[in-house]
DNA sequence: GTCTATAATAGGATAGAC
DNA sequence: GTCTATCCTATTATAGAC
């Protein structure tokens, strides 16, 4: 196989398919050479520190999707609920309806957490940031924008572990469903 | 080391310990083996099939323990407020207040889904059929119940999730707390 | 930038003594 | 029921040719 198959974004796309499969410790260097097309020698060209250099990138990979996808959303024009609601589409999107296990779920389970939790917390935060400052577009208070989003993430988390654990995708897609009533519902109790 | 130091039980517990923080696949047989205080031998003497069978014992004693913890709280006498309750305490209790993971979890994802479905699948069930029981003794419909009882496991799951990514074990916390009054609300919308 | 080949190590699993 | 020793394979990683 000759020069430059695949761009660096393809391969980086195709790592990260890996990855949310199989997870970090379930991830071998045979099935993400498999997986690009690209020898293990070629991955180490590119990826001088192996699997962990791999999910770097692939970690930067996510951020990038994320904001011209879920973010750009959140951050968008038009109402914050018509914002929510495109946020939503998106995730659909992301996780296949459910069909599709979390990148940052399976890298904050396993042995990989400590590896690499500076970048996992930086997107978690990017993304409940965002999300809460749509919340307070909509009127809500910063303190409880925050707590939503916050739970918003969770349930979209909790979602995908609970669709695979019992086969059932319809749990994803109800969690999704009712995300902008409950995040945009009047502040009280 | 001489004959049966531990009982079969400590020796699963053990292995619980190793799986709920490594995971399927990042739980080596020599992790296991110095968890347990046994060596390779010894391990297949007791588990003949090797990883599989360590963790469907484990399955077994998770369930177990969730019959006498969790469950016991969600099926004990007294009004289903206070049931509830019980069962958050429990859950606080397991989880070390968010510093545990959950085992459950960490089956689901990585490459041991299929491997487990059946039992993961039937463990979810129980703790969903048993809270949603609960729910329905409060006055609340059974369709209700059910969503209800879902989102609540949603919930637990995904923040465990999120406060091992965010290193903030008060997600986990506060979203025990919110539970009761959550699931317990009247019926409305 | 990719490959083949090879090393070095870790992982899963078994045999057989005690 | 546990151990030591061993085996085999998979896995990570590197060397060096093209």
């Amino acid at each position: 196989m000759p020069a430059a198959l695949l761009s660096r974004e393809e391969v980086v796309e195709r790592l990260m398919r890996v990855v949310r499969r199989h997870g970090y410790d379930g991830a071998s260097l045979a099935e993400l050479s498999k997986a690009t097309g690209l020898g293990k020698s070629s991955l180490y060209h590119h990826f001088p520190d192996g699997k962990d250099d791999m999910v770097r990138a692939v970690l930067e990979h996510l951020e990038a999707q994320m904001r011209s996808g879920v973010l750009k959303a959140l951050r968008g024009p038009g109402p914050a609920r018509r914002r929510v609601e495109q946020m939503v589409k998106a995730l659909d999107d992301f996780y296949r309806g459910g069909r599709e296990a979390c990148v940052l779920g399976n890298l904050v389970l396993g042995t990989s957490r400590s590896r690499f939790r500076p970048q996992l917390r930086a997107i978690f935060d990017e993304w409940i940031d965002a999300l809460a400052s749509a919340l307070v577009d909509a009127g809500l208070s910063k303190s409880v924008a925050r707590t939503r989003a916050e739970d918003a993430v969770i349930r979209i988390e909790g979602a995908l572990i609970l669709a695979g654990g019992m086969d059932d995708v319809s749990l994803f897609g109800r969690t999704l469903k009712q995300l902008p009533g409950e995040l945009l519902a009047p502040a009280s109790r």
